[in-house]
DNA sequence: CATGGGCGATTGTGATCACACGGCCGGATC
DNA sequence: GATCCGGCCGTGTGATCACAATCGCCCATG
C-alpha cells in the first residue's frame, strides 16, 4: 500500500487532522495530565503511518500543549503550582484586554449568544460532565474575544488554555462543581451595562477563581 | 549512505539544531518578511534529509515564526499593522508584568549587567547594525525578565518577540536609527529607584515606541 | 524480600522514495 | 502582438525502513 488515498480524504492534511484533533481533546480537557502519546500508537489510531502523527506531535509540543521528554517522549503536561499561576496570570492579562477591546462591538445578539452558552455552561455543571463544562466555558470566553478583532492575541490566548487543559481537567473533575458559574453573569452584566472596569474586574475574577486556590 | 552519523553530531538532534538556528536568525531580524523558504533547500545547506528541516519549520510556524501558504509554502511573516499592534500590546502586557515581577529581585549586579549589554545596544544604533541592535536589544529585556523567574510567561514573551523579528528588521534598516535607546536608560533609573510605576511605564514606552508610529 | 543487572520489546530519529499539486515558461493560435 | 494552453520542474506530503537509545520486566543474587 503506497501512499493510498484515504476513503475519508477531505483535502485536508492527514497531519493537519490529527492536529485538530489532539488541540481539541486537549483543550477541553479529555486527557489526563502526564498522559504518554506514542507516535506508532498514534499512527495507528488515526490510520496514517508516523509521519504526520510525528508532526502534530511537534507542532503541538511547540504550542506547549505537550511537553517532551529528554528521550523525546511526549506527553500531555503535569504542571507546577507556579506554572499555574504564571498561566492564570497571562490568562488575566491578555482576557482583560481583549474583553476591553470587545465591549464597544458588544450588540443584544452577541449577549444572547452568550447566555445561551452559558446555560449550556450551567447544565454541563450540574451533570458534573466537566470536558463539557470545559468546552462551553472556553466558548463562551471565545466567542466574546472574537468580537474584538484581534487575532493575535486571541490566539496567545488560545495557547494559554492549551497548556492549561488537563490541568483544568484534574481540577474540575476533582472538585467536582455543581455551581454554575456566577461569574459569567457578571461579564453579561457589565457588558449591558457597558461598564469597563466592572467588566476587567469580573474576567480576572472568572479567569483566576478556579486556578488561583491550587496552592493546597 | 544510510543513517551515517554526522561527524558534527553533538547528541542534540538534528532537528533541534535546524530549529534553534532559524529561531534565532528570525528573531534577531537575519531574515526579511516574506522570506521564502524551502524543505530541501534547507535540507541540502544543513547538510540533513528533508525530515528534519521539516519537523523545523513545523515547530516554527506553529509559533507563528513563519506563516504557510494555502498550497504548504513556508515564509517569514509579513505582517499587517493591525498585527502588529495587537503583538506591541502584547509586549506591553507581559513584560510590564515580567518586569514588575523582577523588580524586587533586582540587585546591582543584575543593573550592571544591563548597563553592559546597552552600552552594546548603544554601539549597534551608531553603526547602524539592525540585527546587532534587535540582538542586544532583546537580550537586555530577557536579561532582565530572566530575574522575575516566571518561564512561562518568559515563553509567551520571546513567542511574540519571534512573531516580530523580520518586521523588526525592515524597521530598524529602514529608519536608520541612530540614537541609542533612551528608555532603556529609563528603565534602569526605575529599577535602581525601586520606583515600580516609573519602571511600568518606562517599559511600556520601550516597547511600543518603535511599532507604534508605522501607521504610516 | 529487596535490589540490581541484563535482555527483549518499544520508541523516537532520520533517510529515502513515490506521488500529486502548483507555478512557470514557452510555443501555438487567433 | 497578445493570450491561452500544455508540459516540465520544483515543492510539500506521506509511507516505509534501518538504527540507536531507552524503557520495562524478569530473574538471579544478596
Amino acid at each position: 500500500m503506497l501512499n493510498t488515498p484515504r476513503a475519508t480524504d477531505t483535502g485536508i492534511a492527514a497531519h493537519d487532522r490529527l492536529y485538530r484533533s489532539l488541540r481539541q481533546q486537549i483543550m477541553h480537557g479529555e486527557l489526563a495530565p502526564g498522559q504518554a502519546l506514542t507516535l506508532r500508537g498514534l499512527a495507528r489510531s488515526y490510520g496514517v503511518s508516523m509521519t504526520p502523527a510525528r508532526e502534530a506531535l511537534r507542532r503541538l509540543s511547540a504550542e506547549g500543549a505537550l511537553t517532551l521528554s529528554a528521550s523525546g517522549r511526549v506527553s500531555t503536561p503535569d504542571l507546577s503550582t507556579e506554572r499555574i499561576e504564571e498561566l492564570a496570570t497571562l490568562r488575566a492579562l491578555i482576557e482583560t484586554e481583549l474583553a476591553t477591546r470587545a465591549l464597544p462591538r458588544a450588540h443584544i445578539a452577541l449577549i444572547e449568544r452568550l447566555q445561551a452558552i452559558n446555560m449550556a455552561n450551567a447544565e454541563a455543571a450540574v451533570k458534573r460532565d466537566a470536558v463539557a463544562y470545559i468546552r462551553t466555558n472556553l466558548e463562551f470566553h471565545r466567542t466574546l474575544y472574537l468580537r474584538a478583532q484581534a487575532p493575535a492575541m486571541l490566539a496567545v490566548a488560545e495557547t494559554v488554555w492549551l497548556q492549561l487543559g488537563p490541568t483544568m481537567r484534574s481540577l474540575y473533575t476533582r472538585i467536582a462543581r455543581s455551581e454554575p458559574p456566577q461569574h459569567h453573569r457578571m461579564i453579561i452584566a457589565a457588558l449591558k451595562a457597558g461598564d469597563e472596569p466592572a467588566l476587567r474586574l469580573a474576567i480576572r475574577t472568572d479567569v483566576t477563581q478556579g486556578l488561583r486556590h491550587i496552592a493546597t
